[in-house]
DNA sequence: TCTTTTTTTTCGAGCCTCGAAAAAAGTGTG
DNA sequence: CACACTTTTTTCGAGGCTCGAAAAAAAAGA
């Protein structure tokens, strides 16, 4: 069962509600961050001295022009140099580092080309480590690196440590975490792509994407990552959300994953070429079918009806009984599309509600709302920032007194 | 954004995790608590003797027969007297309602036969509230009825006060707990039966069904709980879990909602019947095919080859795909099969395993057990019982502190 | 310059948990 | 039967934490 609650956790779960607040409001006054956690004045004030003494926290002069009588509020900010976290990106062929400051702004950025496929294991964690090194060489002016948050296309395990399974390198079950770790003795986590671009949209457009919602990652693959209640829905031993994966035609076209009728064999970037250009659904699927092919395909689909306008409203068949199946268990929420496939959601869009309203998801139409944002590199690198600024507020700064700790400095003592 | 803790939370999370200990130890001393919670015996000790002290818990004498040295260990008990629930299951034609001591013993109980699918809503609430009525007459001796926990087949909403679709009544959006608390003042959940049924099975057996684990209720529909990280897991806006509609195979089968395809249109009973008598999977979904039918159907299939056992190898062909599906959201996890079909479970595991082996779930095969039981009314009632009794330990032996209430005490001072 | 207004800090009160020590309530042993 | 031993439970003081009230601080208005 759930340990009871000690006296000294009071102090480090407050500690981390104040830097959240912080990183939410970005130049909040003590009043404020009052409001917002419906702490005492006194409180906060505790806590602020004690986070600008850490130098954590710092007051910015002047920044509140308040013109309203009374003592002016000062506004209270996130120290830049209090700490940094490098946020990878590994998708295929391209992999992508930047070190970014306390405050969340970006230091420094490097970019690669390779060739994930072909990699063999060993190169692709040296690639990593390295594009770390120099990125990090690049911002000497940084905070202290605090976390490395590493986003992958696939599946990681629920511990966010290993990459168990991608489409993007043909070994399974890498210990990225662990290597890393090694090489820069920085807590690490490993992050399925999705679930970062879920990440990325609460902090974006908090209004829109609050508690519950849906990111889908329309690609080469099908990706999604789960928003509920707030939080990343992961797995119980994975990532979780292999909407890509789940069965709409039993016996059906092939995957790319060997089995048949996945939503992906209907609505990935390979299986719209597939349909376009009247090839069988059973014929293997083709690698590097890129974003400029599928844009090509909408083209002529926009342009008049035949192969290609059918290959979408395929795919948007797929996606749609998928997420009605996906609603049957949690209900409908907003969905936000992503990623290449999202740029022809236009082509997509009838099917998808047809297919949906054959479904359960149907009876709650009118939540279903799609957004469309067609960067998805950018989100990612966003999700996985933020999710490691966020763990270093709470498990860094605001960290559990441990109990083995104590127990140690008395043996020695 | 959540709230900070304030310093009563302390004492108020620590009561009900003490409550918690004791409920699911039974007598334990307050060392095991201490043990149990990880707070310190100085803790436990003045925690448990204000709750002694208020009735709540009681010391039991001579329990632990110690048979070691030193100063034996006192047992501590759930007060029976402190409280009572009352747990109503309603279901197809069936109603019935037990009254609960505080420490979990039946007190009273009353079942009733009647005609849901005809009956008014009007009669339906009139009936709940009767059956509740009786069953507290009959318990002159209980503690004072804190909560009534009503579990019913169908979706019910996230807030638990209504039922929001249901086979077992033409009506829709009923609002029983409004209409039961107006009759009692007493505050009331509207639970769906799935749900309950997990929430039992974690009480029973804590071993096998720990953190996250699925039932499954084979009946004339097809009903889902599913439990995840401890926590009946739910939908957004309802009861979530509905399995048995998720689309097995699009435009396929009649399902008795009306839609094709469903899981529930070849694995129900009505489908399972309708197979086996060789009738088209488009005809009208027949009602009223009972426990009984399924089982000589069961008979005849396990006697020789046949439409019958062809019917079972459709349906575990169904739930299979339907689970593979599940498992690609949130990982391969133990499967408790509940209901009729749960005896019929021998004739469908072959295409159960073969389907799951067709998806993503055969990942993860390993994590995948299944265990039957064929009493879900039982279970039903045990698991919102324990709900009931477990809101009581929380929400009204360790109240929250309302602020409401000390700004009205305040305004009248 | 003095008053008003608003924010922030200070200070004492009241809880809470914890560790250590004391008290309690048995068993074993000579 | 007395006394040592063991284990559980209670008591007590220390140290923290949050809170409300009061004080201090820092401006705008008169």
């Amino acid at each position: 069962m759930s340990v009871g609650i000690r006296h000294d956790d009071l102090r480090r779960r407050n500690r981390a509600m104040v830097l959240g607040a912080v990183r939410r409001a970005g130049q909040p006054s003590r009043t404020e961050i009052a409001a917002v956690t419906g702490l005492s004045n006194s409180t906060i004030s505790a806590i602020s001295a004690d986070l600008i003494a850490e130098g954590i926290l710092a007051e910015t002069k002047g920044e509140i022009a308040s013109l309203k009588r009374g003592r002016p509020q000062v506004a209270i900010a996130l120290n830049a140099k209090a700490a940094a976290v490098v946020s990878v990106v590994l998708s295929l062929d391209h992999l992508s580092a930047a070190t970014i400051g306390y405050s969340g702004e970006v230091i420094a950025q490097e970019d690669r080309r390779l060739h994930t496929l072909s990699m063999s294991e060993e190169e692709l964690l040296r690639e990593c480590v390295d594009v770390i090194r120099k990125v990090v060489a690049r911002s000497p002016n940084a905070g202290p690196v605090l976390r490395i948050g590493l986003a992958v296309q696939g599946v990681t395990d629920s511990a966010a440590r290993r990459l168990l399974w991608s489409p993007i390198t043909p070994h399974q079950d890498i210990a990225f975490a662990d290597r890393i770790e090694e090489a820069f003795a920085v807590p690490v986590s490993v992050e399925n792509d999705c679930n970062m671009i879920a990440e990325a949209l609460r902090w974006r457009d908090p209004e829109r994407y609050r508690s519950d919602f849906i990111a889908i990652l329309l690609s080469h693959g099908i990706g999604m990552g789960v928003m509920l209640k707030g939080k990343v829905f992961t797995g119980t031993h994975s990532s979780g959300g292999e909407f890509g994966h789940m069965i709409h035609r039993p016996g059906g076209a092939l995957c790319r994953c060997g089995r048949h009728g996945c939503v992906e064999a209907y609505a990935g970037n390979y299986a719209i070429w597939r349909n376009a250009n009247g090839h069988d659904e059973n014929e293997q699927p083709v690698d590097g079918i890129g974003d400029d092919d599928i844009r090509a395909i909408a083209e002529r689909a926009r342009a008049a009806e035949g192969p290609e306008r059918a290959a979408f409203r395929t795919a948007g068949e797929a996606i749609g009984y998928g997420l009605g199946n996906l609603f049957a268990l949690i209900d409908a929420a907003p969905i936000a599309l992503v990623g290449v496939g999202a740029s022809a959601f236009d082509l997509m869009e009838t099917s998808v509600r047809q297919a949906i309203a054959k479904t359960v998801g149907g009876l709650h139409s009118e939540a279903i709302s799609f957004d469309t944002e067609a960067n998805e590199m950018q989100l990612t690198r966003e999700g996985s920032t933020m999710q490691a600024l966020a763990f270093i507020d709470t498990e860094i700064f605001a960290p559990q007194t441990r109990d083995s700790e104590l127990v140690q400095s008395s043996r020695i003592a």
